[in-house]
DNA sequence: ATACAAGTTCAAGTGAACTTGAGGTCAAGG
DNA sequence: CCTTGACCTCAAGTTCACTTGAACTTGTAT
C-alpha cells in the first residue's frame, strides 16, 4: 500500500526535523539517500527508524560523531538490527540512569532548598552537598553529575 | 579566618571552572568583580554562590541569557536572597520535573526496547510510542520531550 | 509553453559558550 | 634589579549542529 520509498519533505514532516537538517545528516554520513532519475533524494522507509535512533541518541546526550560511531559498525546501508539495538540500548540506559540521577540529585537539593533558607549557605545543599567544602572545587559540579576529578585528586585536604 | 576576597584562580580552583570561563561570565554581565589596587579581579566569596547557581540553572537547561534575565532583578552586586531563591526553584524544579519525565519515557522505551526484537518495528516504543503512525512527525520527538506540534495541528488523520 | 514550487549543490553564516593568542602589566622570589 | 608567572584586555578562533543564500535543475499544474 504506502510507496516503498519517501522524499525528503515526508521524512522532514514524519520526523519533525528540518529537510536541510536530513541533508546535513546526509553529508555527515549518519544516513544514506537513493536517487531518483533527476537526482531527488530516495529514502526507504526504514529511514524514519535510524532518523528516530540518532534523534534518542541525541537526546541521551550524545554527540553527532558518537553516533555515527555508533552506528559506524553497520554496512552504509543497514538499519541497526536487533543485536544492535540491544547493545546500544544497554549502553544508553546508563547513560539515561546517571542523567536521571543527576537530575534527581539537583531536584532533591533544589527541594530542599525551596523552604531552607539559603541565606545561611553553609547548610544549603545546592550550594554544597556535603557539608562545609571540605576539599577545594568540590562545589556545585558533583551535584551535577560532573566529573569531580579535583575532588578525587586532593582528598584529605580539609 | 579565610580572606574577605578571592581572585580568580581560586574561584577557578573552587568552582571547578576556567578563569577565561569566569572571565567571559563577568563580560556577559553574570557576575560581577571589585579591582585590586592592579587590576586584578577580587570576588567576595559569595560569588561561589552565584556561580554555583549560574551552573545549576545552565544544568537544568537554561541558556545564559536566561539565567541573566533570572538574576537580572538583582541589585548588581547582590547574590540571591532566600525569596530569590525559592521562587527560581519552583521554576527550576518545575523543568527538572520535566526534563526527568522525558528521560524516563525514554529509559522506559528503551527498557522495552532491549528485549523487543526492534525488527518489527511497528512494536517498537523507541520508534513510536503510540501503535502505528497516526499523524505524521509523531515519531520520537514525543518520546523525546520535545514540542509535539505537528501532531496537535494534524489530528485525525491516519 | 510557461510558471513556479520544490528539489539540488556548495559555501558561508549563525548562536551558544567558551578558548586561544597577542601584547602588555603587575607581584613575588632570588 | 630581573625574571617568572599569574593576571589583564581585546580580538579572533573553535566546536556543534544546523540554517541560509546563491545559482541552478526538476517535476507538476495550467
Amino acid at each position: 500500500m504506502a510507496e516503498q520509498f519517501i522524499d525528503i519533505s515526508e521524512l522532514a514532516a514524519r520526523s519533525g526535523l528540518a529537510a536541510s537538517a536530513l541533508r546535513f545528516y546526509e553529508a555527515e554520513g549518519l544516513i544514506v539517500s537513493l536517487r531518483s532519475a533527476g537526482n531527488r533524494r530516495r529514502f526507504p522507509r526504514s529511514i524514519l527508524r535510524k532518523v528516530a535512533f540518532i534523534r534518542a541518541a541525541q537526546n541521551v546526550g550524545l554527540t553527532l560523531d558518537a553516533i555515527k560511531a555508533a552506528l559506524g559498525g553497520l554496512p552504509s546501508g543497514r538499519t541497526p538490527t536487533k543485536a544492535d539495538w540491544e547493545s546500544l540500548s544497554r549502553q544508553w540506559a546508563v547513560l539515561l540512569d546517571e542523567k536521571i540521577a543527576a537530575l534527581h540529585r539537583l531536584r532533591n537539593a533544589l527541594g530542599s532548598c525551596i523552604g531552607c533558607g539559603c541565606l545561611s549557605l553553609k547548610r544549603c545543599a545546592l550550594y554544597n552537598p556535603g557539608d562545609a567544602a571540605r576539599a577545594k572545587g568540590f562545589g556545585a559540579r558533583y551535584l551535577l553529575g560532573d566529573d569531580p576529578k579535583q575532588f578525587m585528586a586532593s582528598e584529605g585536604e580539609g
